[in-house]
DNA sequence: CGATCTTGTTTCAAATAATGAAACTTGATC
DNA sequence: GATCAAGTTTCATTATTTGAAACAAGATCG
């Protein structure tokens, strides 16, 4: 009685039709949502209603349009703070990128997906919400697969059921199985790469972060075909396990903030 | 039948605990929000367990304590992305500060406080979700004032009531009615000033973002007593009031992205 | 200019979910 | 092994949610 996905009641369902407004990723009209929302006209309207009376959405009069409220932006800056590896990241990355100068990512797992909470470029030494908060797909991109390989049976079948599979580029993995064998080759080596497996040119090497066996993150350095080869991303190896091992070690620091 | 605080029914209720878990900063006990909570402990419980089942909380079995739930970043995203001055203001940002060189803040009202989206300072270019996300109080902050001073005579009531008047300094206000008095200067200015109200050694100049003679936001450049004097602070108006304009206006064409 | 459609809002009795006191479990402490 | 604190479950009562349908307010059309 723990895989409960939504019977949670209406919070649960109000919870669902905010997801609904977020899909659009721009402000809806109330018939916009209506449409692709299993509820019936007057529960969906209470829904948006109570939902902007809390400040989950905001609702423009002139427009007559929902958006995402500001309310989230707080309440993420206090999830962000107290659940994310982001902060305790910090120093480790920006060493990290000191020494190798590639884009590098931070990402944790959420409902099978990668969430994006920290990146390095060359352009923008710390990114924001643009690029913190992204969600990506775990099956091809390099830290989605660090962190599957390293999954309990039930978390990774639970995972595997909610990748898309979708071919982006040739060398997508197109199924499950295909996928798996992977995973056990990543865990066996302690690292994953991405082979423009998501977007064509682009490569990059990947390794999880664990906490007593199980991943917590990963991270990531990415670059192109341009400029790099697949053997070219074996060198960063050695800083970026190390940058590993800082940041598993802080989580670990970090367990007992209170006592 | 519009001023509804929190009668919002469940999820309201529910909401509310979120925003007590929130408040504790670190991770909880059951018990510790119970504590502070207004709910029997069955109601509390059973709230903490939806909100966990959601993932806007996460529970450790190991501790048995409740965290902020990722999926709150992951919602945040979407709203910091469509109703947020930040993504339509960072070249801006950028441009402003590569002319004044001192820390900039962009922020937004929210419930009567001061919500900063955007932060540009010498030592990291783009702040991420440690800034931004962050709330101050309005009464004592630049950006908060030149807000305030351009609300309507409703809402300004409305957020004036929620402030704390708490006396950071000697040159903080002590009530309402000072605050009143500064903010009519400030509509006829066009500027806002903080002189040590908010921490000693820190002063900034403050201009709102109006669109449509409403405050949507508010910029602000800050520097010190040790760097700068007040007088120094007008010297920036006029990169200031131009970078203004130029979030105003790319608000103004962001008004119809579908149309 | 009135008819018709589209979109958004309110009503109200029936159906469903939330409530919370109290009982119960679990595990720590003396 | 008894006592206490923290967390979890139960269940009859109560309150909230639900959604079909009626209603209002514009827009569009003939």
């Amino acid at each position: 009685m723990n895989i409960a996905r939504d019977n949670d009641g209406t919070v649960g369902k109000a919870l669902s039709a905010l997801e609904l407004v977020a899909a659009f990723e721009r402000p809806v009209r109330f018939s916009e949502v209506l449409e692709h929302s299993p509820y019936p006209k007057a529960t969906l309207y209470r829904f948006l209603q109570t939902l902007t009376n809390q400040g989950l959405l905001q609702y423009d009069p002139d427009q007559g349009v929902y958006s995402m409220g500001m309310r989230l932006v707080r309440l993420a800056h206090a999830a962000w703070r107290q659940s994310s590896l982001a902060p305790i990241s910090r120093d480790v990355l920006d060493t990290l990128y000191a020494q190798v100068g590639q884009t590098i990512h931070l990402a944790q797992m959420d409902a099978g997906q990668v969430l994006y909470v920290e990146k390095r470029t060359a352009i923008r030494p710390v990114e924001m919400f643009s690029q913190a908060g992204k969600v990506g797909p775990a099956y091809c991109t390099g830290v989605g697969k660090a962190m599957l390989a390293y999954l309990d049976d039930v978390t990774l079948e639970a995972a595997l059921q909610k990748q898309a599979f979708f071919k982006h580029t040739q060398f997508t993995h197109a199924d499950a199985e295909s996928l798996r064998t992977e995973l056990l080759q990543i865990q066996a080596e302690g690292f994953s790469y991405d082979r423009e497996e998501h977007e064509t040119g682009i490569i990059c090497i990947a390794k999880a972060i664990l906490l007593k066996g199980r991943p917590i993150g990963a991270l990531s350095i990415t670059t192109t075909t341009a400029r790099h080869s697949f053997d070219d991303l074996n060198e960063w190896k050695k800083p970026l396990t190390h940058a590993v091992e800082q940041i598993a070690q802080a989580a670990k620091d970090w367990q007992f903030p209170t006592l």
